[in-house]
DNA sequence: CACTTTTGTTCAAACGTTTGCACAAAATCG
DNA sequence: CGATTTTGTGCAAACGTTTGAACAAAAGTG
C-alpha cells in the first residue's frame, strides 16, 4: 500500500520516531541521519497519512467553511465565489485546505457542522454572513471552537470577525446622492433576518436625517439578493404617486433588476432614477449605464477572514478582534446626472 | 476532552466494540443493549472523531476539489460558482463534504493535490477543467486514485468524465448565427491549451464548412475569460478593413467585453454586430441588449460530477464511463436582428 | 580519569476507532 | 437431553503517527 514512516524506518534502519523526528526537524537529531532519512524518504515517496497525524497531533490543517444556509438562492450571487476566492488563496498560501459545508435545511446545516466541529475534522471554521440571532455562533461558542465571523453580531459582540462598516458605508452611499441634490431616495433592503440588512437601513436613514430630510417607509422595500426583487421594487416605485429620484440597493443584483425593468419600461437611468448598488461585483461596470457601487472590499474580507482564523488556530495573539475592512463608492454613471427637481 | 466512544461504553457499561457496532448498526447486537447505548450516546452527546474511524476504515467521506491553476483569473467567472454549487449541494445531500485545493505555481498546485491524495485525506477528487495535457490526470491514473474530470481529455478518454458536447454546441451556436443570414462570423476563443477552446473552435469551422462559408483566419483571434479579451477582440474586429458581421464567443463574460466595446464606440447590437457567447451565466441575460448564450448546463455538470465520484468510490457500477450534458442554446436579442448584407 | 552534561537514538504508550477471533449463553435440533 | 448452531458480547490487534521517558554513547569538566 502506501508508504508509511516504519517503512522508511526499516530501509532506512532507524526507528520510526527518528524519521518521524527527521521529519519534524528535531533539533537533537545528527546530521548524518537526517541526511540518510531524508534520502530513503524521497527515494520511496513518503507522503503523511494526514489521519493518523491528526489522531494524535489533534490538529488537522484544515479550515472549515459554512456557507449559509439557502445556498441555492445566495450563491447565486458573485459575493460568495469573490469571498471564497480571498479565503481559498489565503489558506492555500499558508499551506491549510479549506472544507466547504452547507445544508439544505436548518437542520442539515447543523448536522454539517457538528461533523466539522465535533469530528475534529478542521480546526476552525469561518461563519459566512451571520443572521440575525444565528444558532452557529451560540453553537461555537459552547464548545470553544475556533471560529470567525464574517459579518457582525449584536448578541456577541466580542468574538472574532472580519466586516465592513455597513452603517457607514450605507450612509456614504446615501450622501453621495444627497449630494448630488437628490431629496426622494429609496431604499432596496435584503433580508431582515440578516444583519447586513439592518445595518445598511440603518445607514441609509442616519444620512436622510442628518441632511434634513424626512424619511419615508414607503420608499424602503424589503428584497432579497436576486434581480427579481430589483424588478419588484422597481415596479412598486414606479406605481407610486409620488416617486423617488433616487435609490440605494442592498446589493449590484438587485441594482440590476431595477435596471433593468427601468429599461424595459422605456425609463432612463440616472436620468430618470438615479442609482447607488453595493458590493461592486464585476457586473456593475459591465451594464449599460454602468452602476455606481459601494466597493467593499470583498476579496479582502475572505482573505483576511482567513487570515485570522488561521492566527486563532495557530494560537497567536489577535490584536484586535474585529477587523473592519475598508469601504469606497465608485462613482459610475448610474448616479451622475443631478436630480432635476 | 470530547467524548469517546469508550466513554460511551463505560457509562452504559459495555465494551467500546459494543458501542462502534452499535453505531454501524451490526446485526448482532441485542436489542436491549442498543438501545441502552443510543440513550447514553444522546446523553453524552457523542460525536464519532472523524480522523480515528479515517484512519481505520481508509475512507474519508470526503471528495476533493482541484480548482484550475491560475484561479485569480479563472475564478473571476460565474462559471465556477455555478459548478462548486452543483457539487457542494450533491455531496451534501449524499453525507459528503467537499474539499477544495488550489495552488498559485504549478509546483504548489502539484504540492497541494498530493497532500490530498498520498495523505488520504479525501476518498476521490473532481478535477475542473483540464488543459489539453494535464499532469494532475497522470498522477492521479498512476497512484489508481478515483477521480472525475470535468471536460474532456484526449491522452486518456477511457477515464470518468462528466462533459457537454462542446463541438456540437459550438456548431450549434454558429448554426444558429448563420440560420439568421450571416456568412461573416469571427469566433473569439480561449486559452489554447485548454480543451474547451479547441472543441469549441472546432465546431465552429465544422459549421462554416457545412454551411459553404469558406473560415478566415484572421478572424478567429485568442482571449481569455475575461472582459478585457472581449474588449481587445472587439478593436481588432472593428479595426479590420473586413469585418465580420457576428461573433460567436467563447464565453459570456467575454461577449460581455465586446458588447461594452461595441456600446462605448457607439456601435448597436445586433445591428453592427450580432453576438453569440457561451455558458448562459446569469449575467447574460441582464446585459443591454441581452446575450444570446449556449447553455451548457453547469450546474447540472456540478451534480452529475459529484454524484459520479461519490459512486466510484463507492465501487457502484459504472454505467458510463462518460456523461455528456446536454446543451441548449438561450437566444436573446444579442442575435436576433437578420444581418443585412 | 572519574564525573557530569550533552547528544542521538529507541521504546512504548497514546490518539479513537474498527473488526477478526474467541467464547459464553441461549436457542435449536434430532 | 446432549450436541450443535446461533446470538450477543468482549478482547486485543491494527490503522500511522507523535512524543515523553529511558538510555547508551560521546563530549565536556575540574
Amino acid at each position: 500500500m502506501a508508504i508509511t514512516i516504519v517503512d522508511v524506518a526499516k530501509k532506512a534502519g532507524v526507528s520510526p520516531s527518528t524519521v518521524s523526528r527527521v521529519l519534524s526537524n528535531h533539533p537533537r537529531i545528527s546530521p548524518a541521519t537526517a541526511a540518510k532519512v531524508r534520502e530513503v524518504l524521497k527515494e520511496l515517496g513518503y507522503h503523511p497519512n494526514i489521519m493518523a497525524k491528526s489522531l494524535v497531533s489533534k490538529t488537522t490543517n484544515t479550515i472549515g467553511l459554512i456557507l449559509p444556509r439557502p445556498a441555492e438562492e445566495l450563491f447565486l450571487n458573485l459575493f460568495f465565489s469573490e469571498v471564497i476566492r480571498g479565503i481559498v488563496t489565503q489558506a492555500a498560501r499558508t499551506g491549510y485546505d479549506l472544507m466547504m459545508t452547507t445544508g439544505t435545511t436548518e437542520r442539515e446545516e447543523l448536522e454539517a457542522v457538528t461533523r466539522l466541529v465535533k469530528g475534529r475534522r478542521v480546526d476552525g471554521v469561518i461563519l459566512l454572513y451571520s443572521r440575525q440571532s444565528d444558532p452557529l455562533i451560540s453553537f461555537m461558542l459552547e464548545h470553544g471552537f475556533p471560529f470567525v465571523l464574517i459579518g457582525r453580531s449584536d448578541e456577541f459582540p466580542d468574538i472574532l470577525s472580519v466586516d465592513n462598516d455597513n452603517v457607514q458605508a450605507a450612509y456614504d452611499a446615501t450622501r453621495h446622492l444627497i449630494a448630488q441634490g437628490h431629496k426622494r431616495i429609496g431604499f432596496v433592503s435584503g433580508p431582515p433576518n440578516l444583519i447586513v440588512s439592518g445595518d445598511r437601513m440603518k445607514g441609509y436613514l442616519q444620512a436622510l436625517k442628518d441632511a434634513g430630510i424626512e424619511a419615508r417607509p414607503e420608499w424602503i422595500v424589503e428584497g432579497d439578493f436576486l434581480q427579481e426583487s430589483g424588478y419588484r421594487a422597481m415596479s412598486f416605485f414606479m406605481c407610486l404617486p409620488e416617486r423617488p429620484t433616487a435609490l440605494v440597493t442592498i446589493d449590484d443584483v438587485v441594482a440590476f433588476g431595477v435596471l433593468r425593468g427601468l429599461t424595459e419600461l422605456g425609463y432612463k437611468v440616472p436620468d430618470d432614477l438615479s442609482l447607488v448598488g453595493f458590493n461592486n461585483i464585476s457586473l456593475s461596470e459591465l451594464s449599460t449605464p454602468p452602476i455606481s457601487s459601494m466597493d467593499i472590499g470583498i476579496y479582502q474580507i475572505g482573505y483576511t477572514a482567513s487570515q485570522t482564523l488561521i492566527r486563532a488556530v495557530k494560537g497567536e495573539a489577535m490584536p484586535q478582534k474585529r477587523v473592519i475592512i475598508p469601504h469606497r463608492l465608485i462613482v459610475r454613471e448610474s448616479s451622475l446626472i443631478q436630480a432635476k427637481d
